[in-house]
DNA sequence: CTGCGTTTGTGAATCGTTTCAATTACGCGA
DNA sequence: TCGCGTAATTGAAACGATTCACAAACGCAG
């Protein structure tokens, strides 16, 4: 049914191993061999059957990345990144969607594993267990994306959430605020706490500088309104001259609150930053300045640990590799005529701990 | 290096036959002997070899999707909805991401097939050539999503945007609106057009209702802000008294302009509904009424397309399922007081063609 | 015309799993 | 104890591409 090289090889009147050589080494036949064998693949319309040849070779061409969320912009842009960089080694990148769910989090490991891929990128949704290094000596490269792996052992890509945090406070403060609050959802979020951390920090060290925790229910657009509405109805001189929201969404429905729906000025009354930038952020009725984290670096970055890995077999050294987010100025910070320049936006670097 | 059957048959002290029987047919196996056999796999780290397997089944228990866009919420939810239902086929979905890039959708078309998997879901980027139809005679079973494949001669999952586009100004209509404008990006979009022309039909329909025309340069915030602000500074008498955006980013932007940088009033001046029903629309300052797509719907129809053609091998008949999508009444098209009931939402019933 | 180096082509062996016809073991009634 | 039906197990063949040691063909200097 299915057209084999042995198909091929006949019609060309060639060799199986030819058609191989001019699939995978066309250097090491005639020119005029090459042509017919060409003709028979178009002729016959052979598709190469990469179950075969993974056999042969071992390994598959391409490496696995498993998400929590495909529908979140970070993990798209970490996951672009990842595709490029996996191009220019030849290999392609297959996406599963965890979903933050266990299961499928480990149903696509497993399926990983078993398709023998280069190696898997995966920002895991709980607790990271045994079984990813028992995968990795059985010979299959883990990289950990947007989480330290350093306690387990393993290769990994973070982001340096407290640097963000103390960045984005430091911001507010270097633009004259005192009164300070952050905005975020449940501490149990990593993220979140570690954002918190580092307003602490900055915070930390000005005297003069007081910085107040508002818990909000989620991180969603809604919840910020709901906390946006609270600090509108507290009398002027018990609001805060600046707020710092663990993330874009709250950041949003903050501004909604105040803004549309209310009367306070921003940035005059109360300046406003979140956290991720995603793309509404520049688009909002009032451009949202916001700390920016390199995803796509990220995703690239992640697959050079993998392929590093995949090459010392043997004497196995896991790498870690932390960015630090970038601050990015926009209008709901500053005062048009405020004449604050636009604060240097920190570059991404790459720092190996 | 890496364990075979053969090891666990040999740990286990028993023949291969008997454990890849304890693995595919364990009704067939002792339960003892079945015992035995899963401790040599605990103990060996056994993993499977899919491409072994798949290379004796002859197809992968994959099926491959190809979107335009990962960052597209439409998209990711129509890859949940696939997801899904391979899940209950037992199958595993692939994730690849063309990026409306050509170079990339062949790429990952040409992978798939490689890999033999069950077969393709795909929203291709331009005009369906002659390939597609190669690839299913090949015995890769392919079906379009969100593109009407009948004139190819392919079976499709696609959605009635001229009936999205009467939905969403049959609405404005019956809201007592008379004065209606479209405002669109490039109308070589076959969705713009689309919804466009459900517009003028429903207008049609109306003497005494007139529809306008707005180009917008893009379906983005951005070209729906510059469109609302034009629409804010002209005289009160020459404004619309609805506007109907041809997708949800646009409407956000026209809404920002006119309520929150301007001091039109919505729905009360003018009523404002956009198309897609993306998160962002239900949390706007006002929520914007849209037409909501079945876009896990699609996805999960697409691979039951995909698995009838699976089985139909020689006799085959494409079939095409379009999609009604659905009316999401919010504050946007009906004033609080207003007392218009909010329009019972159209069903989204599969009707096939 | 011979010998030797180079280029080009050959085909059997291999990867690891599944399948299936054949074999063995087992239980039980006669 | 024999025979027979059922259950359990076996092992060799097959899937299709790649590899590699080897052979053939060719060119050319001596």
């Amino acid at each position: 049914m299915t057209v084999s090289v042995k198909d091929v090889a006949a019609r060309a009147g060639v060799s199986v191993g030819t058609v191989s050589n001019v699939l995978n080494r066309p250097e090491k036949v005639n020119e005029t061999t090459a042509r017919r064998v060409h003709d028979a693949i178009a002729d016959l319309g052979f598709v190469r059957n990469d179950a075969a040849r993974q056999l042969r070779e071992g390994r598959s061409r391409s490496i696995g990345l498993v998400v929590l969320d495909v529908a979140n912009p970070f993990f798209t842009d970490l996951a672009r990144g990842a595709e490029n960089r996996a191009a220019e080694n030849g290999l392609s990148v297959l996406l599963g969607n965890s979903d933050e769910n266990d299961e499928r989090e480990k149903a696509y490991l497993e399926l990983f594993e078993e398709q023998r891929v280069h190696g898997v990128l995966i920002s895991p949704r709980g607790e990271v267990d045994e079984s990813f290094e028992r995968i990795r000596r059985r010979g299959t490269p883990i990289v950990l994306v947007d989480r330290d792996g350093t306690e387990h052992g393993l290769s990994s890509v973070a982001l340096d959430d407290v640097a963000g945090g103390y960045l984005a406070v430091s911001h507010l403060i270097a633009s004259g605020r005192r009164r300070i609050a952050f905005v975020g959802g449940p501490v149990s979020i990593r993220q979140v706490s570690d954002r918190l951390a580092g307003a602490r920090k900055a915070a930390a060290e000005h005297p003069e500088v007081t910085l107040d925790i508002i818990l909000a229910d989620s991180l969603s657009v809604l919840a910020g309104r709901a906390v946006g509405e609270e600090l509108r109805e507290r009398p002027e001189g018990d609001r805060p001259d600046a707020v710092f929201a663990a993330n874009d969404l709250l950041a949003i429905g903050i501004l909604q609150a105040l803004v549309m729906l209310g009367h306070v000025r921003v940035p005059e009354d109360i300046a406003l930053i979140g956290y991720d930038d995603i793309s509404f952020s520049a688009t909002a009725v009032i451009p949202l300045s916001s700390v920016r984290q390199p995803s796509e670096l990220i995703g690239y970055t992640a697959v050079d640990l993998l392929m590093r890995e995949a090459e010392q077999r043997g004497d196995y050294a896991p790498e870690h590799v932390v960015f630090q987010p970038e601050l990015v100025v926009r209008a709901s910070t500053v005062s048009p005529e405020g004449g604050r320049e636009g604060a240097a936006a920190a570059e991404a670097l790459p720092a190996a701990h």
